[in-house]
DNA sequence: GTCGCCGATGGAATCGTTTCCACCTTTGCC
DNA sequence: GGCAAAGGTGGAAACGATTCCATCGGCGAC
């Protein structure tokens, strides 16, 4: 008798179709090596009773999860949204669920999350970690035997592949490009500067700008768009005022767009901006914002695909791939020129 | 022996111990009915093993899976993505974990995702389905087990409980807020006219409109720049062309605003706009956009509310509960006055 | 001193699959 | 016509937790 509000079992489907176990099992894998009779029949009793396999149990025999856990810092955040849409893709394409897990950049949130992971042996796992250099994350990611891929943010001495915008390179040539325009005095604005992208950025920009040996002017502050407008502010009023601002993240580029539309500064006349990230109404404002963008969405299709390329060859040797590759895929950037850097692009597809 | 590369069981951590498996689930579950010594050694052992219950026996034996599925069109429309942290954090709050899938508003993928959930055996759905009258989807809701909540919209004739914005009230409440602004004629504009949202919107809209004996202006022809141009240009060329658009989402509200930019046609002067749902630089741009605001994050978080209250009775009461609740619950909008309806608002945070 | 209870503990069955092995037909080939 | 190979099938043992039930001291109460 099959419970009610419960799940018919492949027993259940067996007995009803007369037949073993062992029968039913080889009809749901493919149906090989049944006769077509019996296949059908077992189908229709199938059918019949809405059997669903119970992923469970298949587990238990020590098969895939079939199940990818994501740990990222926020959700809602259209980077990491856009990330986990593409990795979601990939893992379907694989027959796999994407486990979404939020950190809100809280090590202990996301220790906490990597072991409830753990606990439901998701098969990998892609993570954009909190903090760069936790040894207790290195520490954690060495002991387990899932596959990790790391992602826009990689993790110090932890021998994991990682996924990465090329955020050195991408700040210097947006820094490059605000110097060809003859700019001389050029504010690198930003905050949270322990993160990881932020402060390769600030290399790059660091390295450009001494590159030229123009004076180098840094303020991290920005927090908020109360901390940016102060921040533009302080730095306007100075005698020497920056003729051009270049913005490490795109929450502050609007932040200081918003500031200089305010305080009615001509952007590109007065102050240029050119702003790292780029956003969905950059081109609609006015001026349009120039900006270095990311190929956000390869971030997270390429970290997925590198993950299961270290699950399939489990498949064939039994042995788990005794090379964890560290490699480090590094995306290359592109400058987006609009109008808020001072040039004057003759069109731009909306 | 415990093989490398593979996890450690709870009856590896009893051997080791030298207690029962029974005494080590205690310990794990609590650690209630265990002695103090006994306690801190089978601690210990848990330690030094690295030992993590598997769920999927867990859930074999009959237990929560602690999975609840969200299956949305998209996770990079920052809508959903807003959705999903809110509901991540309910059932972060629940010790659940997030399983995220999406339709792309197919139903064929939508159903596919639902069964791979199924066998999963998540312990609960959050669902915002491509179709609102699918016959198919209203059999499946209805034939599984498991709680369903839908979200942002509901599916016809299935009995499951739904959490929605008042899209017709909001809609009513912005054409009125027009009309009161004296315009006469009030174009509508719009896309894909199957989606319940944009039908209730519509019908917010036309109510609003016959009720104070205006011309209807209608046009749901919009499904990219293109196609809003092509409209917009259309209806200006008209003897009679409207002196305000009701945008009916934001992708809409958007490419209205670029065109009408592009067109030089000033706003709210020559043409006022006001957009249903609110992005992120409406109140950056110039003029500022007036919207109807819907309380997104409340949307996932109450969703799934209503989605693990009606997990929680079944541990006290092992029957499951009989009344599946069929409550709609209706939230409000919020109408934000900015200046591109012809408003001048005094001051807006930032 | 025994009785009965309680706290601490362990043995073993169970959940629903997969899979090893064994068995029984066919069938093709000499 | 015999015989191996191959195809179709089923029984039963895993997988790793939970949990029912039994056992076993110790101890206060009579």
């Amino acid at each position: 008798m099959i419970k009610p509000g419960s799940h018919p079992t492949l027993a259940d489907v067996a007995r009803k179709a007369g037949v073993g176990t062992t029968t039913v099992s080889r009809v749901i894998n493919g149906g090989h090596r049944v006769s077509p009779r019996t296949l059908k029949r077992v189908h229709a009793v199938i059918e019949q009773l809405g059997y669903m396999p119970n992923q469970a149990a298949r587990i238990l025999k020590g098969e895939r999860t079939k199940t990818i856990g994501l740990v990222v810092p926020s959700i809602a955040d259209p980077f990491f949204s856009s990330c986990a849409e593409a990795a979601q893709e990939i893992a379907r394409a694989h027959d796999s669920l994407l486990i979404v897990t939020v950190t809100n950049n809280d090590p202990h949130i996301e220790m906490e999350n990597l072991n409830v992971l753990m606990r439901h042996r998701t098969d990998g796992l892609l993570l954009a970690p909190a903090n760069y250099q936790s040894e207790a994350l290195a520490e954690f990611l060495g002991r387990i035997s899932t596959p990790v891929v790391t992602f826009d943010r990689p993790v110090a001495k932890a021998g994991v592949p990682s996924v990465v915008t090329d955020n050195y390179n991408g700040a210097r040539i947006a820094t490059e490009h605000l110097v060809s325009h003859g700019y001389k005095r050029i504010l690198c604005l930003g905050g949270e500067p322990t993160l990881y992208t932020l402060r390769e950025r600030l290399r790059g920009y660091r390295h450009a700008i001494e590159e030229h040996g123009l004076p180098v002017i840094v303020d991290m502050s920005v927090k908020d768009y109360k901390s940016a407008e102060y921040a533009i502010e302080s730095h306007l009023a100075t005698s020497q005022p920056p003729e051009a601002i270049f913005t490490l993240k795109n929450s502050t580029t609007i932040y200081a767009f918003e500031t200089l539309q305010k305080l009615r500064v001509a952007i590109p006349k007065s102050i240029a901006l050119l702003g790292f990230d780029d956003f969905e109404l950059a081109s609609t404002l006015r001026p349009s914002i120039s900006v270095i963008q990311q190929p956000i969405e390869d971030l997270g299709r390429i970290a997925a695909e590198i993950l299961f390329e270290q699950l399939l060859p489990a498949k064939k040797s039994k042995y788990p791939s005794p090379k964890k590759r560290q490699d480090q895929v590094k995306l290359e950037t592109r400058l987006v020129l609009r109008h808020s850097c001072g040039c004057n692009p003759t069109q731009e597809p909306a």
